[in-house]
DNA sequence: CCTTGAATGCAATATAGTTGCATATCGTAG
DNA sequence: CTACGATATGCAACTATATTGCATTCAAGG
């Protein structure tokens, strides 16, 4: 029986089906995101796994990069300094917009529907090649700015 | 005379305009980016800077950061991990999407009309404070794809 | 099981940006 | 015009994030 609200994928034949070999901690990679409601950054990642088991940071860092590059992971910038990594867009996960929060760096997706948008002009008369075409908005989220009412 | 069509603007009443000192590093910083094409990052700019007279890079850094937080410049996430720099948008001036070529690393302004989008109903019904809406797409520029087939 | 190429760990290195503090310059009051 | 206080700049050290080289371990197929 597969739950369709919690969206556990099969990871292990996902990397197999990318040609990539299936070892833990690409797995426990995919786990974190999976689990994630928004896209986090390779530290938030090395730190999450660090909890159960020990993994090397650069491992994490040649894993994302990897899954990127297969298409698996997508890599997002924050605004900030750190990139922030989440399940690619698919079928059932189409792409979206993120806000990314510039007092306390959290990063949260959007509804695909919050910022419409057509891109078809652009792709067919844009003279070079497009990979991504990707949407942030930067401010302060709804628990910084109670946060900030407070302070002051 | 003034052109209309050469955009350079008024920068020492810019600066003191918005409080700030008019320092020869401070105008040299906006005719640089004022001259571009295209938003600039960090070391682009400090290295433009360094051809005609010496300027110390962390001053470079300083002074962007200032003009930033005073919106004269603004500062675009580049898909790589340096930000690029530009002139802030305003009247005549509204704001567009960008290109990057992940190849070259050179980042270019788009029409404002290339990607039209309505961001009403997201600012009406956002939970926390929007400061900006970063549109950025990825890919090989022209030159690049062009380069890339003659390698092949 | 064995073999082999890919994955991982670890140390060193790279890149971009930031901080502390001393000195130089700007803006203004006299 | 000059002097003074505030701020801008230079320089060195430092931080945060990511990448590279190389030795060791592990996964996948026979
Ligand atoms: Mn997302
Ligand atoms: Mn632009
Ligand atoms: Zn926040
Ligand atoms: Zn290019």
């Amino acid at each position: 029986m597969k739950s369709n609200t919690s969206p556990h994928r099969d990871f292990a034949a996902l990397l197999t089906d990318a040609g990539l070999a299936v070892t833990t901690n690409r797995l426990r990679v995919l786990e974190v995101l999976d689990g994630s409601l928004s896209p986090l950054s390779a530290g938030d990642i090395h730190r999450t796994l660090a909890r159960s088991s020990s993994v090397n940071r650069v491992t994490v860092y040649r894993i994302l990069e990897r899954l990127v590059r297969h298409g698996i992971l997508e890599r997002l910038s924050s605004g900030g300094r750190a990139f922030h990594y989440g399940l690619a867009a698919d079928t059932d996960h189409p792409p979206h917009p993120h806000f990314y929060c510039t007092r306390c760096g959290q990063m949260d997706c959007l509804s695909p529907a919050s910022l419409p948008m057509d891109t078809t002009w652009l792709r067919r008369t844009f003279p070079g090649r497009i990979d991504k075409i990707e949407i942030r908005i930067d401010g302060i989220c709804k628990n910084c700015l109670r946060k900030m009412k407070l302070e002051t």
